[in-house]
DNA sequence: TAAGCGTCATAGAAAATATCTATGAAAATT
DNA sequence: AATTTTCATAGATATTTTCTATGACGCTTA
């Protein structure tokens, strides 16, 4: 049984007749006759009573195969509405992923863009370690997300949204207070609170200052496993003692923060940049246009965008 | 679209693997790899997220497609077994004529028969003129007939089913009573009742006996336009004159019987065969077959069964 | 009642389509 | 890096659909 064939018995029990139905179905008389023998041959019924000059009969089978054939090519529209509809890449839902140290800072600016630009675009959030994310991304458990590192995987690809710069919190009451900038050696002997591995934070800041590997041994650094930026934004307020954070993470104005300064590293200051990822395969590439502009329009302070150079 | 590319969308959505899936639909995989792209860019969607080793994502639209493919293919089951059930022939309505001369009598005794033969064929039954039933035979309107006269038309197909002599009826005080049986030429003085024209009962009577046409002018002869052979054997019980009837309807028994007395013509008796016809065209062979043997053991009175010679 | 017409069926050729085998590409795995 | 898994692509083949031409059959008409 094919959809061809339950049209042409549609045409036939509509104009009762093989002449008129082959005009309605843009092919030749023979073409009905042949089909339609075909599918009774199939359903081992006749459908209609060919008789010679009189009026084509339809049998109470082709009656009701006709009917059924009626509700058949309901449905088959239906996949063509859903499928006309479901060709916006804006239409559905999008799980995005953010790792732990952007998505605070970056999420509540994101979210409103981009629901100005693709209000059908429910967003699926969640915040996760680079490593956790680029899983599920690979198993389609997040359509897109956005990281820090480079990505490596071939069956990822990655655009690079904005570069943030790194800066440095202390007490309100540090010394530092004085000075316009810092250089990154000047790090070394100062109590350095950090986050836990897994966060790509904190190799690079490492990276930054490798001084404070050394140090982790003096007991200078301390490395807070299960904590967030938040939290140690809140301890270096509480005097106990300086970090690194990414610019966008001194935006927030808790109630602490007239304990604590922000002081810039002289130029060129260390940076990262973050980047927006995606299956190759995801087939929604207007979606991920959609979450670069948002971001872009995000307005973050402090960060320089990258437009041009792609990958 | 076809049916053949959503078959293959339900198993690759079910197997999450183009190679499984082909394997279920017995076919190679390539046939699945190209059947799907190709309703893909029919709809304009991608269906499915193939990504080299990991696993095979569904899209939201595809899984909304295999979804409502499912569903198709429910309705086509439907059509399977609608069909499967059409096909027995003694399944479904009937639409049967018969005589006005035989209709009344034949009826009572085939309903019960042909009921127990195919309990799940209802009857329409109508009784009018052998033109006009032949008509409606033709246009459709009826399915199957029961008459006294050959067929001529081509598209039609008849069987005849059993003779039916002619008997004299009379009043009960009649002189014919002693008689033990009758030559048509009797018939010529007698003052004779006859349904209207139309009833090919009355040419046949009037075959039988040629001279009741002259007597018409005399007077002997009385035509009963708008009448039937019920009323006529209450005139002919009420001494109004005598009648010629087929056999079988001298076998109700009204209150007015036992003032009437029937007699037979002398052998070799006049007669009608009646016949079952139906169109060529009408696809339900054993739906005639079944009524065939339901008149035949419908067990009627003083008729001789035709079994063998057809047509 | 034969000729013409309308209607559907059939036959064989042509066209379109579906399927196959073989192979390639890409990413995961060893 | 080599191997394996998985899907895509290409070209050949098989199948199916459709077409043109023609036939059969019954109706209508002269």
């Amino acid at each position: 049984m094919t959809l061809t064939e339950l049209k042409y018995v549609l045409a036939v029990a509509r104009e009762k007749h093989f002449g008129r139905a082959a005009e309605a179905c843009f092919v030749s008389q023979p073409t009905l006759s042949v089909a339609i023998k075909k599918l009774e041959e199939e359903l081992g019924v006749s459908l209609f009573e060919r008789g010679g000059g009189g009026e084509l009969g339809i049998t109470p089978a082709g009656e009701r195969v006709a009917e059924q054939a009626a509700h058949i090519f309901e449905l088959v529209d239906g996949i063509k509405d859903l499928a006309a509809q479901a060709k916006d890449d804006l239409q559905g839902p999008l799980k995005l992923g953010a790792i732990y140290t952007i998505a605070p800072y970056l999420l509540p600016e994101l979210i409103p863009q981009l629901h100005e630009r693709a209000p059908k675009m429910p967003l699926l959030l969640e915040e996760n370690y680079t490593r956790v994310l680029t899983e599920k991304l690979k198993k389609g458990e997040l359509d897109a997300m956005i990281i820090a590192t480079p990505v490596e995987d071939p069956s990822i690809l990655s655009l690079p949204l904005y570069e943030e710069p790194f800066v440095v919190a202390i007490p309100a009451d540090h010394p530092w207070k004085k000075k316009k900038s810092l250089e990154s050696s000047e790090l070394e002997n100062e109590s350095m609170l950090l986050l836990g591995s897994g966060h790509c934070f904190r190799d690079q800041v490492l990276q930054v200052c490798p001084a404070l590997n050394r140090s982790a041994q003096g007991g200078l650094q301390k490395t807070l496993e299960s904590s967030s930026l938040e939290t140690i934004r809140h301890m270096v307020a509480s005097g106990m003692g300086t970090t690194v954070l990414p610019c966008t993470a001194t935006r927030l104005h808790s109630t602490s923060d007239n304990l604590l300064a922000y002081r810039p590293f002289t130029k060129p200051a260390p940076a990262r940049v973050v980047s927006l990822a995606w299956r190759k395969s995801f087939p929604r590439p207007r979606a991920i246009e959609a979450i670069r502009q948002a971001i872009l329009a995000a307005g973050l302070p402090c960060v320089e965008k990258i437009r041009p150079g792609k990958r």
